[in-house]
DNA sequence: CTTCTACTATCAGCACCTTCATGTTGGCAA
DNA sequence: TTGCCAACATGAAGGTGCTGATAGTAGAAG
């Protein structure tokens, strides 16, 4: 967990980092508007602590930048007591929280575990497709809310049929996808077979519909 | 990438040579202790294949001569099964790998694969490879500068696998090159999973990607 | 030297992958 | 329609890999 203090008073910075590496998080510091924008191209922080009065700069100018390149997550604004103004323009363009000096230790902790919590659920990425929704985060199935265990390679199958449904997909394609090995593009197949079987038994004992047809002579088709 | 290949037995000599070039590397030859010095004194090759029995005289006096001029890197030690006295001698006199014949084509290109990339690392000492930051010397790890704590096979086996990525390495490979005893090659693997294992979830819980594909039957590939 | 700790190796049980033998289906030609 | 063959499906079996627990081992500390 990578922190980012954009903050132009040292002794503070300092602060707050000496705290949050007793956290264990990893923590950079920027004391300028340049210097916070240059660090943020490097790297994806997964916290950005923002105050908004820079030297160079105001902080809600970054903080646009940031929401024009998809970046505006696990923002956290610290700010002077008093800058409701500030507090809520900030707060519309994206950020996630906001803190007003001087605060508790305890308090910050709080709000970036929140944030980066936050930032984590965004990411998983979920894929529903009728009765069936996917998490490939979680690498998990469910049917009707009701998970359906399946081992790897029955899972990169139904990820495959899914993400070129309403293709045929050839059992070489099929073959190279699940193996990654491009010699069992010419030799046997008959691993798919089995594979196929199996994901198609625990999908239906799961209640769910069969989608998957067999083109004869050509491969697979997902249908729906 | 030039391999210099001192070996007597000109059939094998051949065989080997065949081999390399397909991988794209450009070979010579020496027959002889006195052959090898003078081409080696002409050009700088990238690996030395060394046969230790050379009608001339013994490849282990080549070795220390290599080393005291400082060109002791990239030697990889071919000899004949049992002549574990040779094994430790070599390696002790600065011999970066040893291969007893027979051995696996795909066995040899990986060793002389890795032994280069070591070589080409001699200087920095530090490995980069994405989240991933291997201090050689410090013999530490560190993901996103956050250090993780490996035990030795551990370390030994992560090096192993960066340096030979995206190739597949098979667990007899591993198991020599972990336990440094040739024996393990053809015998039980069972503590590679346990350190595979170890690696994998120390990494993981680091928060690094998983780069590391088991190939069914076959053995492990560190891909990215 | 003894104790302690961290590391390494081994094992059994389980889940998974692949192959095989056999049964079934679909296309095609006579 | 019938028969044939190739493609596909299926269940069983054996090999392979993963995991947690446990025992052995070496190195450090006292």
């Amino acid at each position: 967990m990578k922190v980012l203090i954009v903050e132009d008073e040292s002794e503070l910075a300092k602060d707050i980092t000496q705290y949050l590496l007793a956290e264990h998080y990893v923590c950079e510091v920027a004391g300028s508007y340049r210097e916070a924008e240059q660090k943020i191209a490097l790297y994806d922080y997964d916290c950005i602590l923002l105050d908004l009065m820079l030297p160079d700069g105001n902080g809600l100018q970054l903080l646009e930048q940031l929401q024009q390149q998809n970046k505006q997550e696990g923002i956290i604004i610290i700010s002077a007591k008093n800058a409701t103004d500030d507090k809520i323009k900030g707060l519309q363009n994206g950020a996630d929280d906001y803190l007003t000096k001087p605060f508790h230790h305890a308090e910050l902790s709080a709000r970036i575990h929140s944030v980066i919590r936050r930032k984590q659920f965004a990411h998983t990425n979920i894929i529903e497709n009728h009765e069936l929704t996917i998490d490939l985060l979680a690498k998990t199935v469910k049917v009707h809310d009701q998970l359906v265990p399946l081992t790897k390679k029955e899972f990169a199958l139904l990820l495959f049929f899914i993400s070129n449904k309403n293709r045929v997909i050839s059992k070489g394609a099929l073959a190279e996808h699940l193996s990654g090995d491009m010699a069992d593009m010419f030799d046997n197949h008959d691993f798919i077979y089995a594979h196929v079987k199996n994901l198609k038994k625990k999908l239906q004992q799961a209640g769910c519909d069969n989608y998957l047809t067999t083109m004869y002579g050509t491969g697979y088709k997902w249908e729906n």
